[in-house]
DNA sequence: ATAAATTGAATTGTCTACAAATTAAAAACT
DNA sequence: AGTTTTTAATTTGTAGACAATTCAATTTAT
């Protein structure tokens, strides 16, 4: 009676830590973790964003992004600033430096690319197609 | 330019937390995280496994597990003994309420499985076919 | 207009993750 | 035998995750 086999949540809880493992060694190089390198691609793709807007695209609570942001700030690649319009809000923006580092990340993602690359384009196509199924069908559900 | 849609890492980040938030409340009922849940399979399996064994497994190292083992510890549902042949390592064995609670966990997975279960059984296969595959080519590389 | 409900962040507390350093024991040396 | 190296686990320190609570600002209701 193998108690793994039938765990399908286990591939997924090992292949996230592996590739947060894979970005570890070029994002060193830029001094970002990897929760802090797909906050700071949400913002090169849109700057300006609420912290609301970030938790959304990466469904992350304002308890995770809060710290990880004044992480980014004291690190200068973000400033933090209340909304005009809506004191609640709290609007993210790049600074000069944030915005440069966009340059610097062109080849964090290497080595993950590079093995879907090696794959047959059906199969990694098809990975991210039922991935995404998945992601879809769990965000449902409640 | 859509930064995280060339992402490959993202889905997988997301997915992972979403299935151990679907494990959340059948785990709560039996006083689990979805870690220790892990762990607990892996002795439901095995007992007596060495904490390296666990890591192996559940690809973990001794200071994620370590803690973990010593709440489970706490909770009576493990006892930690120095090995008799080799003082290095540590071997943990599940304790009679331990054991116990495996029956009480039939249905922590039902969230996710039913997912699956709805889908066309070749796209389940081909995803965890393929998910598995990624976890073997990310292990080989370093 | 004022009370009640909602919203957006921040805070608090607990539990992962994991690199790096440490410790103790066993194995492999010379 | 005695020294070096390796191994297994623990410890230390930093950074996620996230539930639950709090707080202030805005909406909605009455």
């Amino acid at each position: 009676m193998s108690q793994l086999e039938n765990e399908p949540g286990l591939p997924f809880y090992v292949v996230s830590r592996l590739i947060s493992q894979a970005f570890r060694a070029p994002l060193d190089v830029l001094g970002l973790t990897y929760p802090q390198y797909l906050v700071m691609c949400c913002l090169w793709e849109k700057d300006g964003l609420m912290v609301s807007h970030i938790g959304e695209r990466l469904s992350l609570d304002s308890g995770t992004l809060t710290p990880l942001l004044k992480r980014l700030e004291a690190m200068n690649l973000v400033k933090r600033e209340r909304s005009e319009e809506d004191e609640r809000r709290v609007e993210i923006q790049l600074t000069y430096p944030g915005k440069s580092l966009q340059s610097k990340a062109g080849k964090v993602s290497k080595k993950v690319d590079g093995i879907l690359d090696s794959w047959k384009e059906k199969d990694s196509e098809k990975l991210f197609e039922l991935v995404n199924k998945l992601i879809f069908d769990l965000q449902q559900k409640t």
